[in-house]
Parts: structure tokens; sequence; C-alpha cells
DNA sequence: ATCCAACTTCAAGTGCGCTTCAGGTCAAGG
DNA sequence: CCTTGACCTGAAGCGCACTTGAAGTTGGAT
């Protein structure tokens, strides 16, 4: 310990501290995630406030932010030291609907796969899973909403079994 | 309508009907998520189940499995009838521990946020956010835990701004 | 002074889920 | 018959988030 002084880590530190590889922080360094500064001898040291700054990331990643869209929100945020309550709220404000939103949408999708087990479903004319995604069609690739609610079932041919 | 027979649709008309593009259903018959006939001329119609089967896939995909598992998901349901309420019972509910799972994570990351939006956080030493990612380390890519009670905070070289 | 693990850069590769392209075939209407 | 649009195949390309590899440099310990 203490390789170089004690508040300044090399990429390897860093990446035992945060569970990445050194290969992803400096991808993440060319995507702006991160700044090093550098010895004499051109290697990265960092300062302590980069392991917040990955804790941020990661953490935003698993609220469905893509790192481009880190680096947006990170850029709102102090560079090296610790945001204020003010800074953060703003952003953590705006997880909290996301996370709403992905919570509610799993929570559809259970609520959907339960009505489909007590009803035997996925026949051709009733399931809900199967007519959310029949005719929606359109709403563009990507976030595809399926699973919304179907307001009128069609005049599907009759039920019988589907062949 | 009924351009060819009233129960086989062209590749064309399923992609209408099921919101995808043509080029990604062939792509999942190339996986083997769904099968067609083919015509005289080579090209395919679709059974009606067809639509099922997508249904049963992009649901699939919104619970988070790769088209890969939804193949292995997929073989143990009948080729292109509807599945029986057993069939189905057994991989809904197995979904909806999935479902369940990524639920608690995100009930977890939001109570994280409004406790950190509280202490106006991310400050070295007591940020949950902060600690989760810090130290916990290894267990392997993909699926990093993140964001579990951090159990002890460790010597940290006091708080004082970091830098 | 020497060693070697850890570092450096840049380019290319990986896996997933598709999309796009080139070059050709099919089928229904005029 | 001819056109036109939907269809066919196989290969290549794309975006994301990284990883891997090659070839060379650094720096802390002995």
């Amino acid at each position: 310990m203490t390789p170089t002084r004690h508040d300044r880590l090399t990429i390897g530190q860093l990446a035992e501290r945060s569970g990445l590889a050194t290969s992803a922080l400096r991808y993440y360094e060319s995507l702006g995630l991160i700044h090093a500064e550098r010895t004499t001898g051109n290697q990265r040291r960092y300062p302590r406030a980069a392991l917040r700054r990955i804790a941020f990331v990661r953490a935003a990643q698993q609220v469905g932010l893509s790192l481009e869209e880190v680096r947006t929100a990170l850029a709102r945020l102090p560079v090296d030291r610790a945001p204020t309550p003010r800074d953060w709220h703003t952003v953590a404000g705006a997880w909290q609907h996301r996370i709403d939103r992905q919570i509610a949408e799993l929570q559809l999708m259970k609520a959907k796969l339960t009505g489909c087990i007590g009803c035997g479903c996925l026949s051709l004319s009733r399931c809900l899973l199967y007519n959310a995604d029949d005719r929606a069609a359109a709403a563009g690739p990507g976030a595809r909403y399926l699973l919304t609610r179907d307001p009128d079932d069609g005049p599907e041919p009759a039920v019988g079994p589907d062949r």
C-alpha cells in the first residue's frame, strides 16, 4: 500500500476498488466520465473523487442510462468535489422517476402474467401478452411499449384453436 | 386482405401485425424462435401461431431474457399450438421470480437515492452509492450487485473535502 | 543497475440484436 | 407480356459497452 501518495490511485488500484477492469476505466476516461492527472512518466493518477464518479456511473447504468446520458448528467455535477445536496437532488429526482416508471412497467407485466396463468392464456384472441404486441405496432423500435391496456380485442374470427 | 389464405401470413403482414421489421422476423427465424412454411416460390407463410410466439419473445425480452434464453424457454412449449395452462404456468412462474427480483433491485436503488437526497450524499465515506461499488469489487462483471448494504465503512481517513 | 509487474497507446475484436445492402426471384395487376 | 412491389439469400455493417492484443515505457523493489 501507499504506492504513490495516499490519495492518488493508480489505474490498477482504482480498478480493484471499483470492481471495474482497467480497460473499462480507460474507456470511461475516453468518454470523459472520469479524469486523471498524469505522472511525469505519463501514468494515470486518479483522485479519490474518481471512485465517487464511478459509483455514480454504475448507479446511473442501473437506472438505465447510457454512458452518453451519464456523461451529460455528470456534466452538471462538480468535476472533482462532492456534489451539494442541491446538485444531487436534481439528478436523483430524475432518476427516481425513471425507476418508478420501470417498476410500474414490471408490475404491469407481472399482473398480466398472473392473469395469464389464471386463464390458461396465450390463446389467440384473449391473451393480454398477445394482444399487446399485436396491433400495437408502430411506436417505433427500442422502447416498444408492449403491455399497455388493450382497449378492444377487435373482430378476431372467433376463438377456436388457432392454427 | 386475404392475400394468400386467411390464416397464413406473409412476412410483411406478420411484420405489420407484430410491429417488428421483416429483418427482425427473419433473424428470429434464423435463431429458431419462429417457423414458417414456404410457398412453391420459396416465400415464407407464417401460421397465426407465429404471432403468439412473437408475443412470447417480446414479453420474455422485457423480463430480461436473451434471445438464446427465449429459445430455450420456447423449446418447452408446443411448437405451433397454444400452450396449455400447465406449460404456461411453469414459464410464467419463473418469469415472475425474475420480475420480483428486478423490482426489488429497483426499489432498493430508489431507497438509496432517497437516503442520499436526504443526506446530501455522495460524500466520500458515507454514501451508500459510493460504498456499494467500492470494495464490493469482485462478484464478476455483468450482474454486478452494487447497492447491497455496506456493513462497515472501514477506516476512511476522516471525511474532509476529499482531494 | 536491473528486473518485472504494472503501466502506456492505438487498433481491432466481441456479443447482442438487429438493419442494410447487393443481387436476384416471385406474383398479381394493367 | 410487362411492370412493380414484396419477397428471397448471404454477407456485411451498426451501436453499445467493453475487452484483447501488440509493442513499447515506467517505477518501485532488490
